[in-house]
DNA sequence: TTAATTACTTGCAAAACGCAAGTGTAAAAT
DNA sequence: ATTTTACACTTGCGTTTTGCAAGTAATTAA
């Protein structure tokens, strides 16, 4: 797989670059709400993505340092992916996305304990939920 | 054009199901940046969107209230496209795109003078930055 | 030893994308 | 008044991406 090509300089665009699609934000919000999946574990989000598209999303963000694929213990053919540094750090934005959709969308979950905690004290939230997945990532390194 | 379908009824899902494309949200990024547009300034931005996906994301982000399209004073060929209220409550996702770009990506330009600002005092550029373009698009009401 | 799980890969039709060229209307130039 | 230019799209068409279904190889569980 080549490298993401960059349209321009600028920050958002470049950003969108990588994971400007329908898909790889949902990767990185599963990877914030449950600390680590598998590759099952994706596919039984609500949103039911495929899994050639699963596939090639999970090898963009892990060649891109935002996700990072590790053994499962005790098991040879699992594998635990995680949110690298670089990948919790895309948090911020993520809760912003999540704001916004709860403010304008209509079917968004108005009522969901996250969200409800998030507009409670936003920085707070922030920083404990970035802080928890951090301290996971560094238990982790082999 | 048909409504948006939702995958889900995630605000972070449903808010891609929107502007979950590498196109979207440089609209808004050049609303945000210089407050209104037509459509040949759009054209002209570095990355060179193709006109058809342009006219199709316009109407996209119009149908979903993202975007307000206006007649230009005094010029019955040209139209004026500007943010929303709720286009304008898309900047706070997008500055932290911009932050996350300008923080991992190489070739995004550092030294800008509008991440610059950003970094000084997020909350102060966020609300200037806002009420900016609020106040432009409570003038425009015809 | 067989069946089930897991993590993908493959095939294929449909949709989206990207480039180039074309169109219609209005404004500007001559 | 007539031609030229500008603007905002639209269309055609080849390429790429997506989405669905089925298949596969390597464990692991029964």
């Amino acid at each position: 797989m080549k490298a993401t090509e960059m349209r321009s300089d600028c920050p958002i665009s470049s950003s969108l670059d990588i994971f400007g699609d329908r898909w790889s934000l949902l990767i990185v919000r599963d990877l914030m709400l449950y600390k680590s999946r598998t590759y099952g574990d994706f596919t039984k989000s609500s949103e039911k993505i495929a899994t050639n598209i699963l596939a090639n999303r999970l090898q963009v963000l892990e060649n891109n340092g935002i996700i990072i694929k590790a053994p499962y213990p005790d098991n040879k053919v699992k594998g635990l992916y995680r949110l690298s540094p670089k990948g919790v750090d895309l948090i911020p934005a993520l809760i912003e996305l999540a704001l916004w959709g709860g403010k304008y969308l209509a079917d968004s979950d108005e009522s969901s304990p996250f969200l409800k905690e998030v507009k409670k004290n936003k920085t707070k939230f922030l920083k404990k939920i970035m802080d928890d997945l951090l301290a996971n990532d560094e238990a982790n390194i082999d």
